[in-house]
DNA sequence: GCAAAAACAATCATGATTGTCTTTTATGCA
DNA sequence: TGCATAAAAGACAATCATGATTGTTTTTGC
């Protein structure tokens, strides 16, 4: 699917909450989820046109009716991406104790997820797709703000020893998510991850001034 | 670039040293490393026959009479890498000292690399590509079960607690390959590198029982 | 030298994907 | 009830990668 760079997707104005109108968003919303769904199934460079018209059950003239080009869905597909994974790291964020075990839990858990696996995809063929990458690298960026200043807020009692803090972050992601990606790519470490997870907690547990 | 899988490479017996196969098998190689340089370059998806022979300095033609089509010549380049990588993998357990801090940088050092590069490319594409999967994932296999025996032998006196042993593997693959594939995708994260090493080596000492 | 084989180059037909354009269907509003 | 408009489907040409085929040059072995 090429990108089209610096296209905006169709409905420029907030529409009218018109049938129409209402019919229509549930048609791009099911054309992105499709498109995402393409994405985990065949990979990023295999999400063609043709393919996500089939998954989300409609002819191709019928998409490309609603999103100008492949570049824009793919481009709002991206953006819904982004919200997911927002959306499930406020949840963890806010629904549970701040506690080091659940955190780490529930990190691991969204790294697990469908949109983990898209996004890792969009990731790795952005790093040759220049493209796609000035689309990715923002939203990347963002989250990693975001990411970093949730972490502050769950733990400013940390803040005075800023140098175990962001060791704490990086260790917990580059962990999380290489075990991740490592399960994702040759599968066997499913034995591994339990005690890993159990090391992680322990490991920041102890970076971390008693409370 | 299709695979065609069960494709043997084109010469069957060892080649006379005549001129001929000399020049041959220099081609060949110019071939494979074009293939290999593409995949980090362009990633795998994007690695096409046309722009492997631009890159060996060839006509499409000429490449295709070396290798039968192009699945032949990836799988040669896999074979390649696989070749790549268990000889760097030789060189760091045999020239070091088999001390804890040695080692990982030497993984590290490994796991920076183009070859690692063109090889988690590889590794993601075979996650949707069953074609490519059948070829790649007896190599990964081949890989793992290397690194493991190898390991052994480095450290006899840790056999004895081999839960500890595999935990320290794993959290070294993970937490290398985590980074490594962290730092091809969203770039940001050299500053935590040497954190990150330090830290691993030295929770990997803990782990270790007294020489 | 000379014929055979290999190396190399160029072209062709096929299939797939993309974006545009046209046609058909149905939906909402006067 | 009509009709204007959006939704949906299909047809279209252009592009590109692929493997096969054919032609040309160079090397090998007799």
């Amino acid at each position: 699917m090429a990108l089209s760079i610096a296209v905006s997707t169709k409905p420029s104005g907030a529409a009218a909450p018109t049938l129409q109108a209402q019919k229509s968003a549930a048609t791009r919303a099911r054309l992105i989820e499709a498109t995402i769904r393409c994405i985990v199934k065949y990979g990023y460079s295999r999400t063609t046109t043709p393919r996500v018209a089939e998954e989300a059950g409609m002819s191709r003239g019928a998409m490309l009716h609603h999103f100008d080009n492949g570049g824009a869905l793919m481009q709002a597909a991206i953006a819904e991406l982004h919200e997911k994974r927002l959306q499930a790291f406020r949840r963890s964020a806010e629904s549970t104790v701040h506690e080091v075990g659940t955190l780490v839990r529930a990190y691991w858990k969204q790294v697990s997820s469908k949109t983990f696996i898209a996004f890792h995809e969009l990731a790795l063929a952005a790093r040759t797709d220049p493209d796609l990458a000035s689309i990715l690298v923002p939203v990347q960026v963002d989250f990693r703000n975001r990411w970093y200043s949730q972490a502050i807020e769950l733990f400013p009692e940390w803040q005075n020893e800023r140098e175990r803090f962001d060791l704490a972050l990086a260790l917990s992601q580059n962990v999380l998510e290489g075990m991740a990606i490592n399960r994702l790519t040759h599968g066997i470490d499913d034995a591994m991850v339990e005690p890993i997870l159990r090391d992680l907690e322990r490991q920041i547990t102890a970076l971390k001034p008693a409370a």
